[in-house]
RNA sequence: GGGGCUGUAGCUCAGCACGGUUAGAGCGCCUGCCUGUCACGCAGGAGGCCGCGGGUUCAAGUCCCGUCAGCCCCGCCA
């Protein structure tokens, strides 16, 4: 490299003029008027017009015009204040412009796949993934990986003030039977033994705690073999914490501290806090989800007891068969066209149909308030208990009832009313809505299994008023759980732990884990507890996702450099891929490896 | 495992419902001209396995079946 660069091209301004400097970086775009050439220059603080004058030197103006985009070059040369009415003010350093002396092509490039210098968010995102520094070499490609950078640092910045320990934890560590399937890695050195990688680093943090760390904290990979979405990758961050000798309170004021803090000071948003907390009960009677989106209201309503008294046999067959028929109200009415929309958009999330009656508040007569097929089944009385459930505020509205099983009504409901709000404009784009759930269950009941499984984990603390009925009623065992919400996705979500052996093992036993298994995947936890585990508890954030809402992204492959396609693979690797068969015998994964072993 | 959308030039897309000459556009690319442009301009040019395989047909980018890939969703998972 002949010509070293002395300086960013964002640290130039008036104050360089007449001054001799050598920048490096890509050609963006570049104007060849014959006897002048203008070349956008593009490093990763800014632009800069830089100008080759056939007359100030023949030999360089010839290279220069060699030079194509993306060429990577250094130049040599003044800055000079530009002619007065050839300024560019839709860039900082439009007022000034390099005059070159002197270039060096450090590299050549092909014409690339997509043009990067305007938006490139039309581009299919296959290519954009195949292409990835590509497109994070554009003008504002790095953004998103800037950002993340400060919200690491912030999030480091304040834990640190609070006296966090960062620790490591392995990514070569054991299966779990308990959560999402694991990646396995399998050992050379023990045939038929696996390593897997963590889905988070839940025992080590514990194990943590017993051994006095008092407050950990980690921004730590973790693995999921499941399968992907929007806001999920096989691989992805986790901001993990845990603390010692706290209860619920702790952790959550801990929490909103530093969400605080890191709104404050990577986006300048000031938070309200405390952040408002719903019962799991609350937010599913008044959402139908446990993720619910606080941004705009219109909350679900039980209807049942309305709909009893109707002689609309779907909402009576419902209730007869042990479920319940829920509604909201949405502030719009709706075309034919629509409605059907709406009914086929239930469907597929499982419903049967979708009731709906057409209200108009200023009609000239009660009964031209009501306007539905279904409103013949409804008395005069049973639509003035739907006047009062759900407050009519407004000129039209229409309501939506679902008869169905409640966890049907709910899922449903609660999509219906996101959908709803998006299409009419009820949610306000900036705005950052946070709402902690807590009183989860313990457990839930799994069919397939049948057995009860951990609705967090297995080493949730139950609440001490619910130990009791541990073993005689399950269902109605609360935990010491708390999931933090924002616009309706799950962004972080812990509890209190278990820290005595002997409660440990209970909850092991309810979950038909046999104390042979418990030993043999749990013993070295359970061996912890017996020496003086604290009480602790702690958190984990996604953090893919945390920073996805905070960019308003729409899916959390724009802030991580490298993720994986909905079919888990990476474009610009080709991963996962074949290997050789040496690698395969090695690791003893074909059938028959013990006989190939005892030959060699 | 299931449902939906998409796949045509380097990129973004039109053409497909109703099959019929040589498959188009914009941008980009190449060559030439041009000393003040900044999405420079002007003139000329190159560039296509219409995702892949099979079928129907005299004839398929267009119709049918299968398959692959990308995206969104359900299940699963956080």
């Amino acid at each position: 490299m002949r010509l070293k660069r002395s300086l960013y091209i964002g640290e130039l301004n008036k104050n360089f003029i007449d001054r001799e400097v050598i920048v490096s970086g890509w050609v963006l775009r570049r104007r060849d008027h014959g006897g002048v050439i203008f070349i956008d220059l593009r490093d990763k603080t800014g632009l800069l017009q830089v100008v080759f004058e056939e007359g100030i030197d023949p030999q360089i103006h010839d290279l220069a015009d060699s030079i194509r985009i993306e060429y990577v070059i250094s130049v040599k040369g003044k800055i000079r204040k530009r002619p007065p009415g050839m300024e560019n003010p839709k860039i900082p350093t439009g007022d000034i412009e390099l005059v070159a002396s002197d270039v060096e092509i450090l590299n050549t490039s092909k014409t690339p796949p997509f043009p990067l210098d305007e938006d490139i968010s039309e581009v299919s995102e296959a290519i954009r993934l195949k292409y990835r520094y590509l497109e994070m070499r554009t003008l504002d490609g790095l953004k998103p990986f800037v950002f993340r950078h400060k919200v690491n640092q912030t999030i480091r910045e304040f834990l640190n003030s609070q006296g966090f320990l960062e620790i490591e934890t392995p990514y070569l560590t054991k299966s779990t039977p308990e959560g999402a399937r694991d990646y396995l890695v399998p050992s050379r050195l023990y045939p038929g033994k696996f390593y897997a990688l963590p889905q988070s680093p839940q025992l080590f943090k514990q194990i943590l705690m017993v051994a006095g760390v008092d407050k950990y904290y980690q921004i730590v990979r973790c693995f999921r073999d499941e399968d992907l979405r929007a806001d999920r990758q096989p691989e992805f961050t986790q901001l993990d914490m845990e603390m010692s000798f706290v209860e619920e309170k702790d952790v959550m004021q801990m929490v909103e501290e530093l969400i605080a803090y890191l709104f404050e000071k990577t986006l300048g948003i000031t938070l309200r806090t405390p952040f408002p907390v719903f019962s799991y009960e609350t937010a599913l009677r008044d959402y139908g989800t446990d993720r619910p989106d606080i941004r705009f209201d219109m909350k679900l309503k039980d209807i049942s007891s309305i709909a009893k008294e109707t002689s609309f046999k779907v909402f009576r067959s419902a209730l007869d068969s042990g479920g319940i028929v829920k509604g909201l109200k949405a502030p719009s009415h709706f075309s034919r066209k629509e409605l059907d929309d709406l009914t086929k958009f239930a469907q597929e999330l499982g419903a049967k149909g979708l009731a709906w009656i057409k209200y108009t508040k200023t009609a000239a007569s009660f009964e031209e308030k009501w306007s539905s097929p279904i409103v013949k089944f409804f008395e005069k009385s049973a639509l003035e208990k739907l006047e009062e459930i759900f407050d009519t505020s407004d000129e039209k509205a229409t309501f939506f009832f679902v008869a169905d099983k409640e966890d049907i009504a709910n899922l449903v409901l609660s999509e219906l009313r996101k959908h709803l709000a998006q299409n009419l404009g009820l949610i306000s784009e900036k705005t950052y809505s946070f709402v902690w759930i807590v009183d989860f269950p313990l457990f839930e009941w799994d069919d397939e299994e049948d057995r009860w499984i951990s609705m967090h984990h297995p080493f949730t603390h139950p609440k001490e008023e619910d130990i009791e009925f541990l073993e005689t009623d399950p269902a109605k065992v609360k935990s010491k759980a708390y999931d933090l919400v924002l616009n309706g996705i799950e962004i972080g979500g812990g509890s209190i732990r278990i820290h005595r052996r002997e409660l440990q093992e209970r909850i092991f036993k309810l979950l038909k884990i046999t104390p042979e298994e418990a030993e043999e995947k749990f013993g070295f936890l359970l061996t912890a507890l017996e020496y003086g585990a604290p009480p602790h508890g702690g958190i984990a954030f996604g953090l893919d996702r945390l920073i996805m809402l905070m960019l308003g992204k729409k899916s959390i492959r724009e802030v991580i450099a490298f993720p994986k396609t909905q079919r888990a693979q990476c474009l610009l690797t080709g991963a996962p891929a074949e290997v050789k068969i040496e690698q395969i015998l090695e690791l003893h994964l074909l059938p028959g490896w013990e006989k190939k072993k005892e030959k060699s």
